[in-house]
RNA sequence: CGAGGUGUAGCGCAGUCCGGUUAGCGCAUCUGGUUUGGGACCAGAGGGUCGGGGGUUCGAAUCCCUUCACCUCGACCA
């Protein structure tokens, strides 16, 4: 009765706005575009930042903090970083407010006016770039390699949860290096570090690659990127890692002498992921009854379900803390959900809803049997395991889950992914989603063309070869001008 | 900013066209009891500035003016 999602097939953006609120993920809240992240969301998020931070930190990063304001004067000087942020900034103009004359409350007060105005960050190169200038005189100072977490502010036109919100969470990091290859392969290396986190721990399949000039960072030399394919065949852009080259070390002044005594600029890369990565995680893998998470960024891994409880003995209750103590023991997360105002089928729906990898139902069925009911979230199958051993069988179970959710998002993807020679095809195959590469001429015209009369995007020049002849050269599917290698064109979030 | 739409109980809605007792319904909540293997049942209870301001009227959720907010779809973007 209470909670029914709008199915995938009538309405998928319907579908996942329904989930967001019916799984307790996140809401709207009385600020315009922004929102609240709820403790079960939030606790996913949580899961996230531990595991990034522990990649972070074990190729050799360290974490710090930059302040929420930016001088206005610092965002104007990279050029096209101004550019590209400049139109999304929320700004600080006054420092005070004072009670209306009228006593209508409160306004700002007119006297209390800024000197220079404040930014709020909508990413933080200019304020740490204006710092590292103090930190770096020597190559011996090289490298920095710093990332903090922290939450930044772009004032969107239109937010959707999670996707696109006014203000979110996020890393960012930003190093500063003594060689161009040396930026340029942490750039890479941090790519890579994103890619095996949303494949290994998100179960979600991505396509690493190179971003098109128009789509790349404002003020970067090179973006890289990892892209997802939700289930409506839309892509999106999970996280992204910019080689920058020397455009912030020349913008902030920021020289070091070298191993030659010479005087150079810093090279630079800066990287993140956000909140998005929530978005990614629910439209990868969930379905029309709810959320469904791997069991690896799941803060309930197993929940526990008794039937009537109540008559329950003592003897039994015993038998279930015992199952509860040995599953904790294997470092496993469970929850016990004895409440007896639900009845056990409204908790079926709604630990389905939340996405929890394995539920178990102990009832007095199973106490004469000696088993134990085992359903799977992704599949939606139902056992009767022995009690006896059942730790074990849940952590092969939960490992196998988390494979299984990637193969079959691995598969989607795989599925989407195909070539196209023309501009006709394109079209056509464009309407169906995923995933497509064809020929391009290099040339931003050509790009805004295709985007203008199909609204497709170049998600990125992937690295990796896809459909075995996509790494040779041919001939623009639209200009007809020579093409080194395909490009990955998509509509996207 | 363009185009549509919505504001009535915690949530979802009816009532508004055509003004008239005490503003309804479902879910949720609370109390008590019976239940419990796929969103239980019975009995009782509480909960409202009808988005805000102004006007018309004997009388406004309903008509008029004004204002605010939010949602969906476009253009912009992680």
């Amino acid at each position: 009765m209470a909670k029914e999602l709008t199915p995938r097939s009538e309405d998928y953006s319907q579908w996942y706005n329904d989930l967001v609120i019916k799984a307790d993920l996140a809401e709207n809240s009385a600020v315009r575009g922004c929102m609240v992240i709820k403790p079960y969301g939030y606790a996913i998020w949580e899961k996230m930042q531990h595991e990034l931070d522990r990649m972070f930190k074990e190729t050799g990063h360290v974490n710090a903090y930059f302040p929420l304001f930016i001088p206005k004067s610092f965002l104007s000087k990279e050029a096209d970083h101004v550019e590209g942020f400049a139109k999304e900034c929320a700004v600080v103009t006054h420092y005070r407010l004072k009670n209306n004359p009228d006593g209508s409350g409160v306004v700002v007060d007119p006297e209390a006016k800024l000197e220079e105005e404040l930014i709020v960050r909508p990413t933080s190169e200019t304020i740490i770039w204006n710092t590292y200038k103090n930190w770096i005189q020597s190559y011996r100072d090289l490298p920095i390699l710093c990332n903090q977490w922290a939450n930044v502010v772009r004032w969107e036109m239109r937010t959707r949860l999670f996707l696109r919100t006014a203000e979110f969470l996020w890393q960012e990091g930003h190093t500063a290096h003594e060689t161009y290859e040396e930026a340029e392969a942490e750039a890479q290396k941090m790519l890579n570090v994103y890619s095996e986190f949303a494949e290994n721990f998100l179960a979600i399949p991505v396509v690493k690659g190179v971003k098109s000039e128009t789509e790349r960072f404002a003020g970067a030399v090179d973006t890289y990127t990892i892209e997802a394919l939700m289930q409506d065949g839309k892509a999106l852009q999970s996280g992204t890692s910019h080689f920058l080259g020397q455009n912030f070390a020349k913008a902030f002044d920021v020289q070091f002498q070298t191993r030659e005594g010479k005087l150079d600029y810093v090279w630079a890369s800066s990287w993140g992921v956000s909140t998005r990565l929530m978005g990614a995680l629910i439209m990868t893998h969930s379905d029309d009854n709810g959320l469904v998470l791997p069991p690896n960024v799941a803060p309930i891994q197993v929940v526990i379900i008794p039937i009537a409880a109540k008559k329950m003995t003592a003897e039994m209750n015993e038998k279930i803390d015992a199952i509860i103590n040995k599953i904790k023991a294997l470092g496993i997360s469970v929850k016990y959900d004895s409440t007896d105002s639900k009845t056990p089928g409204w908790k079926f729906n709604e630990y389905e809803m939340k996405g929890v990898p394995v539920r178990l139902a102990i009832g007095p069925r199973d106490f004469e049997n000696g088993t134990v009911e085992v359903a799977r979230r992704d599949t939606l199958e139902k056992m009767n395991v022995p009690m006896e051993g059942i730790e074990e069988y849940i952590q092969n179970l939960l490992a196998e889950i988390q494979k299984n959710i990637y193969q079959k998002a691995a598969n989607f993807r795989d599925s989407m992914i195909r070539k196209v020679d023309n501009y006709e095809d394109f079209k056509t195959e464009i309407e169906k989603g995923g995933f497509i590469l064809a020929h391009w001429d290099g040339t931003a015209e050509t790009e805004a063309r295709i985007k203008e009369e199909t609204k497709a995007t170049i998600r990125c020049i992937p690295f990796a070869s896809y459909v075995g002849d996509d790494k040779e050269a041919g001939v623009d599917m639209l200009s007809g001008k020579p093409s080194k290698c395909r490009a990955l064109f998509a509509r996207a979030y």
